[in-house]
Parts: structure tokens; sequence; C-alpha cells
DNA sequence: CAGTGTGAAAACTTTCACAGCA
DNA sequence: TGCTGTGAAAGTTTTCACACTG
């Protein structure tokens, strides 16, 4: 997860310096709290904390990374909020999306609205299987489609959605065309070659969480000794 | 550093407490490499590290919460490891999985084989539509059955993957019957009251988190230095 | 030696609290 | 008056470096 401390900005609309990792991946969940309150002009910190389930403290700290538009006393434009926000995310980007392997869950994510009402496009879906199948618009093709036209995918993000031994060589794949940013949802840790950033969604680890959590919250007193870790 | 942390770790079999939520999350990754690299008795915290795609410092660091019971000098014994984490994770309770929506993502997770293998045990399927299919193993059933039969439910997780505009009523329904943790892969801000823990997933933060890392990328080498070699 | 275990430092996040402005 | 913007404090996580031990 490395990323640049204080990176040079180079983006010329986007007079931001770092943005912390974490206000990043809070922005986006602004950004749709914004879509569904658009009834009103301005909005307060405490308001959109509350509709983003943050604390407004949290919020404002977030959106002062961006440079101070809100107006004190009153709040934030909403449509000023919405552009800078997605100036910052480059959601006018539109960037590619290719999905490497389409089975339940490549069919799920491929047939995800959310992937365009964000911003995103999806430009390839690729599998060994299901080939000519059509997925949110897109026709599976095989692997070998991928690697004989480059030109065609290169800049768009990766998500790898393959069974876990096939994984290494999707990213192997995606990196050869020019992908350096990848979403894994493959049960495998992947070792990316320098450059390329790849980040991991697993459910059984979010699950273990939950469950490590619950069993080490609430710590009744009246409960007999037995579910004491065991 | 540790705030209560001062306590003399004891000996003997104790539950150690106060694990940071890092570490839980990581634990599970260490689990599934060990799994994968089971051709020998011991392993170094080098090679479980670059295994599970951490830094070795980092490892021994997580590992410390649970205990010392590596050797040094040689490693870590593979089989008191496996089962010490397992134990912490809880593995062995076999927890429930209720699934609330079954589309397309709701049975990529349902279908998905790495629940049983972490100690996961899918127990209920629910939707509107779908109801009497067989998805991993389990019957689709109408929500009211659900509402039905708490006792069969209370104590699982919950994981949402409903649209949006149902996510809410999901929740509410998951509470009432006594579930109190949940996995939201829903793309809605839920409000879960007091007691309730709700982790989410959002397929478009991921993606917009990459492609902002992706475009204030500057010095990509530079820091970058990942496994030292020396 | 080789490799764990761990204090202490550094880096990163969140929370607090309040000055300052519309 | 009400709410933003922000330093500074508090809390959390990662990294470092080295004493210690089989």
């Amino acid at each position: 997860m490395t990323s640049a401390a204080d990176v040079p900005v180079i983006v010329g609309a986007a007079p931001s310096r770092s943005i912390p990792d974490a206000t990043v991946a809070r922005l986006s969940i602004y950004l749709r709290a914004i879509e569904e309150l658009e009834a009103c002009d301005v909005i307060s910190s405490q308001a959109l904390a509350a509709a983003s389930g943050v604390s407004s403290a949290k919020l404002r700290k977030d959106l002062s990374y961006l440079g101070s538009f809100g107006t004190r006393g009153v709040g934030y434009d909403i449509d000023a909020l919405r552009e800078r926000i997605g100036a910052v995310l480059g959601v006018d980007d539109h960037r590619g999306v290719v999905i490497v392997g389409v089975g339940n869950l490549g069919h799920a994510i491929a047939g995800y609205s959310g992937l365009a009402a964000r911003g995103f496009q999806l430009t390839g879906l690729f599998d060994v299987d299901h080939v000519g199948e059509i997925v949110g618009g897109v026709t599976v093709r095989p692997l070998d489609e991928l690697r004989a036209h480059p030109e065609r995918y290169a800049g768009a993000i990766g998500i790898i959605a393959t069974p876990a031994h096939a994984a290494a060589d999707a990213l192997d794949l995606l990196v050869e065309v020019g992908i350096s940013a990848v979403l894994n949802f493959a049960t495998a840790v992947l070792d990316p070659p320098p450059g390329i950033d790849v980040r991991k969604v697993d459910l059984a680890s979010e699950l273990q969480i939950l469950s490590f959590r619950e069993r080490h919250r609430a710590v009744p007193a009246a409960i007999d000794g037995g579910e004491v870790i065991s």
C-alpha cells in the first residue's frame, strides 16, 4: 500500500497536496451521499457527515485537504462540493475497467450499475470460458484477445475475479498490457512488480474481522466462563 | 505506546486481549499463507511475511500480540502457529452466515468455497425472488422465513447483498433476528443501532482509491523498496 | 549465528476545541 | 449566531533497531 508521502503536484487541475489515504477512501462516500441529498443548495458538515456515517469533525478535516470552499456559518455549496470531489477523484476521466474472470463474481461486478454511475466504464471482459456471452453490455473474450490489443486497455483499472490459482497469471497479463492499478478479489497473495498498485478485497477476512470483534465485544458480567476463548 | 497493554502478558492460554484491529485483519491472511506453505515444520517471519505480502517486522509484531511461541534463531512452528491463529479468530466456531439478497452478488458469495474453508457455514439465503433455488447447498427462502425463525439464525453473521434501496430494511430484519455483525455490500450508508457492528465493502470506492493513487503517483520507484535484501 | 520479541521512534489518523468569518 | 477551517492533542499503526536466546 505504498503511497508517496508528499508527491509534488503534477495534475494541473488539482491544486491538492498530498491527501491522506484514509481521506481518499471516504471522498467517494461523500460523493454518493451528496447525490442522494440533492434537495438543497447547501449542506452543513453535520448533515453530510450524518448522511455519510462519519463524524462532522472528520468530514471537515477531510474536506479541508481539498481546499476550503465552505461558507462559515452556512455550510458547503452542494454543486461546488460535488464538482471538487469529482475532480479530485477523477470521476470525469471515465476510467476504463477490465475484468479478468467472469464467473459468478465477475458477472456480479460486470453487471453492477454503480460502475458507470461513479465514472467508470467497463471496457473488457476476459475469461477462458463464457466467451461470447454479453454481460453489462460487453462481450466476454478470451484472454489472448487482451494480450493482442494492449492499446485498447492500457490505462484501465484491472479487476481480478478468477479462482485463486489463476490470479497470478491474470496479474501478469494485466501488467503486460500496461495496466498498473489492480483490484484483486481472488483469494491469493499477489506479488506485484514495482510501480503496480494492487488492492485486495477478501470476503473471508472481512467475516473473520467481524467474527473476532463480536466475540471480543460485550463483556457481559453475568455469563459463565464457558465463552472465554477456547 | 500501549495504553491498557501494560498488563504483563500472562503465560498460559491467556485470551490475549486488545489485539489491534489492523492485526486481526491480517491474521486471516497469515492463516491462508500458512496453509499454502505447508511443506515444512517451521517457518521464519521472513518467509511467512513474504508469502503474506507484508514486512517481516509487521508480522513479528502481529504475532507477538498472540503471545510468543516462536523459537529464536529458528522460526515459528507451523502447527502451533496455525492453531493459535485459528483459536484467536475462532475458526472452529463454525459461525453461521446468512445472506440477504441473492442476486448476482449474493450468488457469488453463496457459492464461494472459501466460506467453509475459513470456518464459516452458510445457514440461510433470503430474497424476495429466487425462492426455492438452491445455491451453495442452501435453499433460498422468502424474507419472512427469516423473521419467523430467529432462533435458527441468531448469532450468525449477516451479509447484505441487496440493491441499495433495500439495504436499510435488510439491516433492520437482521437486527430483529438477533444478528449483531453485518457485512454490507450494498451501496448505501447504514445507520446501525448501538451494539451492531457493520462493515462495508464498496466496489466503487475501491476503484476510486486505485484511480486516485495512480493519478497522483509521481515518484514510483522512490520509496517502494519492499523486501529488504541486504 | 540467525531469527524472535519488543521497546522506542516515526508516521499516520482521529478527535478536540476554538479562532474567525459570513 | 452558526458553522467552517485548523492547529494541537490523543490515539493507532508501522517501522526501526537491537538485546536476547536456542
